[in-house]
DNA sequence: TAAGGCCTTCCAGTGACTGGAAGGCAAGTG
DNA sequence: CACTTGCCTTCCAGTCACTGGAAGGCCTTA
């Protein structure tokens, strides 16, 4: 498999094939040509890591998942904290996000949004500044 | 106003208030031995910035609003709008981390988090990978 | 005069890619 | 066989918003 088959079967662009090889998330070996020789193992891993990623684990807590996915005496505890740990941090987002939101909802409410350049946005963001 | 004075009162780490300088949001005059002077106008720029950071707003927006803030023939729209469109790029990423959030929640409750290895973290991770 | 705590600049690194240039290789067509 | 198209390679640079650190100058106080 060369790396635009492997693209289209993970859903990874090439580019980040090759950034991961960079990385060392994946070896796949070469071709007399130079090319990359994809492997079914290796196509699987690609597409653990997509998936990994779209649910926003880090590039290392990937590489610590991929390791313990590929370690047949692996604890699912250590899976698990790994998880446990993304979540809180993914919550904590969360909160911050909608802290944020809340604040940027009232703003925009109560901003006619008209010609005039009376603006309770800009007043918020000079006025609190002078707490 | 010395660069540390201007950091503490504006919550802004001094590194940071260089680079704002850099990036052309803040022009404090120089004294002679080559120090910043900051006058009161700059240290209500760099609190702008702050809170407006702190909502989320990228460096860019900050500079719009900046301007916005110091055109006295602005609209309330222009503000608005920026705000608008910020307010909903929250929105999509809240809603991003809670399909996340919702996601992992039951992958960490479903897998045991002992010293066996079967994991239904790392089971899902590889399986969907297949679709 | 010396120590400390400021201040300056410049360089490099973060995370996870992404864009683009320059050039080699493969497959199909005339 | 030449040509074109499209894939492959590497390498460099840029993204965003800082942040760390080194090297060296300045200011204040003892």
């Amino acid at each position: 498999m060369n790396i635009s088959d492997v693209a289209a079967r993970s859903g990874i662009p090439p580019k980040t094939i090759r950034y991961y090889e960079d990385i060392g998330l994946v070896k796949p070996p070469r071709d007399t040509n130079g090319y990359r020789v994809f492997r079914e193992a290796d196509m699987h891993k690609l597409a653990f890591m997509g998936r990994a990623r779209a649910l926003g684990f880090t590039i290392e807590n990937c590489r610590n998942l991929l390791a313990l996915w590929e370690d047949k005496n692996r604890a699912s505890a250590d899976v698990r904290h790994i998880a446990e740990d993304h979540l809180a941090q993914i919550e904590a987002k969360i909160a911050d996000l909608n802290a944020m939101r809340e604040t940027l909802k009232t703003l925009v409410t109560s901003c006619s949004g008209d010609d005039r350049p009376d603006c309770p946005i800009l007043n918020d963001l000079a006025k609190l500044s002078k707490k």
